[in-house]
DNA sequence: CTGTTAGCGCGTTCAT
DNA sequence: ATGAACGCGCTAACAG
């Protein structure tokens, strides 16, 4: 696809002029005392091992990555596979891998797989083998094939964010998340409540139940309330696609009093559309998202807040563990909680 | 499923375990060979390469990126130094890069510089040494002394987004940006006009003025409109400050009766308390941003437009062309434009 | 077109 | 404590 592009890229190469041969023969010892000096490895008089190090400071001197890692065998480096990289989520998530990542001294590869075809690409050729000691799939669904290709790069594999079982890794529980909205909508007064459900069309997983939709069938059932297909709306996952939702919503003979969308961005589309009929929130209509996003503070938006950053924080320190050969825990499940601000309210006296 | 085909071939069928000369011996061929076939060099018979890489795609055979860099002596690598991976533009300019660089048969390798602590580390330690041929500072501003240790990687930088003037780059016209938004607001007759503005406490360079600044001294002085300083605030880059700053405007004897500011996610703060002290917007008071955030559209708000993604894009293709020692433009600027929604309004009649 | 031969820069046994 | 030498896996001359 690229092949004629690439072919013909020539890099300079560069930087570091001196070698480690160039620190030995100024600091009068042999190549095999410089490197050990150079890695603190034992055996190694502290005179001269200051004095080595005194020269590679002056000289500015960086050891070789490659040659390094060739003879050594490791990399020092892992892959961060992610479906999206301008989504708030996403950004959270991956923050929290890189700083305790790159804390450990390990470097960050980003892989960004967005739409079927990235992914076709990335599985195909594995552009990360031989070049990572971990991947991380930041809330990822990696169907069964390309679990299967991803074995063969024979590495570590941990997952952040995202509802995957097989992996060994750290997120939260929707289901949970979506039983705290509809039930704060239950406990206001709410009977006829609306659900936006969005799936990622790009995520060839979607036959998997979603945890955020059980929980609005969970709910209803348990507080002993009729499920209404009408209510439901599935779309892809975009604020635009939730301002038609909601409008499909507002379409109905009987409208619901409340709507429980499955992501803050969905519920500011449904809000859109509410206001542009002339309703107000919360008023004439609750509207509840999921995740605290950082905008849902300032729009005001009653949500379901779920740790971002944390959840990559927590599956860097899963994969640093495991890397280490201890053991850790196969998966971490960290809370949400309801954050209650002004989009959510106990229905109108009728 | 193709890998221990072979009946003669008793390599684990592990990935990457095989070398470069399991495949030559396989194939009844040179090493030199083997490697021409694999790196698809010239002076190789379609025949003896076709069998090359079929053993070594029975073989699930990879080069090995180390090996390989260290005998062409390039890396094959670049690097990303962002201040923000959770923040919209920012990561929609990392898209933008890592769609392209990957593209190009390059690795992204990830830096996350915050606060002033990571910055010092980073500009100390300069991890990417030896290890990128390039890095690319996003939306950065890079101060002298920094600039003065990037030298020393002695790797091509290139700037995406950001106001730098020194490394070439992609970028926007902020004054011409901030310019659109208050002729706007003066256009729909607005004279009493606030500005909410924001700097990076951890980006050093604020000494400079910025572009958004002076785009509203500027647009005040060509409409011959005096300059009240009681309607600047300025604050920290984030929504919960400017509603704060928003809340200071509406305490003044005579309020603004619009408001610029700096980004969206600022605009939407001040929107908070205006909506919180009872007033409506735009009907009491109009509020424009700058950025086109996704959720702007969701909120339909007033503001500027920037390409964000694309100033990724752009500054890879500069960055490859570069790398190709290809000549290419020092400075791209990317055009703004005003999109107008529902949070700005011709002043009320008094 | 293909094979031989040097390195690339460093880690790591072995000796000493 | 230190040094010599080999090997990591591959690419780039230079022959043939």
């Amino acid at each position: 696809m690229d092949t004629v592009g690439t072919a013909s890229i020539h890099f300079s190469a560069v930087a570091g002029r001196s070698s480690l041969a160039d620190i030995a023969r100024l600091a009068g010892v042999s190549l095999a005392t410089a490197s050990r000096a150079m890695s603190n490895s034992y055996g190694v008089a502290p005179a001269t091992r200051a004095r080595v190090l005194r020269i590679a400071e002056e000289l500015d001197y960086v050891v070789s990555p490659e040659a390094s890692r060739l003879a050594r065998g490791a990399v020092g480096r892992v892959a961060l596979v992610v479906p999206h990289v301008d989504r708030w989520f996403f950004g959270a998530v991956i923050g929290g891998l890189e700083a305790e990542l790159s804390d450990a001294g390990l470097d960050v590869l980003l892989y960004h797989v967005g739409d079927a075809d990235d992914r076709r690409d990335f599985f195909h050729r594995l552009p990360a083998r031989r070049k990572v000691d971990a991947v991380v799939v930041v809330a990822f669904e990696v169907a069964d094939a390309e679990r299967e290709r991803l074995e063969r790069m024979g590495v570590l594999v941990v997952a952040a964010g995202g509802q995957d079982e097989v992996y060994p890794g750290v997120r939260i529980d929707d289901r949970e998340a979506g039983r705290r909205a509809v039930d704060h909508l239950l406990f206001l007064g709410h009977r006829r409540i609306g659900m936006i459900s969005a799936v990622d069309p790009d995520q060839p997983v979607a036959a998997r139940p979603h945890g955020r939709d059980q929980a609005y069938h969970d709910a209803l059932r348990d507080a002993g309330l009729p499920i209404d297909d009408e209510l439901v709306v599935t779309i892809e996952w975009s604020g635009v696609a939730a301002a038609d939702a909601m409008a499909a919503l507002l379409s109905l003979r009987s409208p619901p009093t409340a709507v429980y969308c499955h992501s803050d961005e969905l519920a500011l589309g449904a809000i859109r559309t509410i206001r542009r009929a002339g309703l107000r929130v919360p008023e004439d209509l609750s509207v509840i998202g999921v995740d605290d996003h950082p905008l849902a503070e300032l729009t005001d938006l009653t949500t379901v807040a779920q740790p971002a950053r944390d959840q990559g924080v927590r599956a860097a320190h899963l994969l640093l563990a495991r890397l280490r050969g201890q053991g850790s825990p196969q998966h971490v499940v960290l809370p949400t909680r309801l954050v209650i601000r002004r989009s959510t309210a106990p229905p109108r006296e009728v």
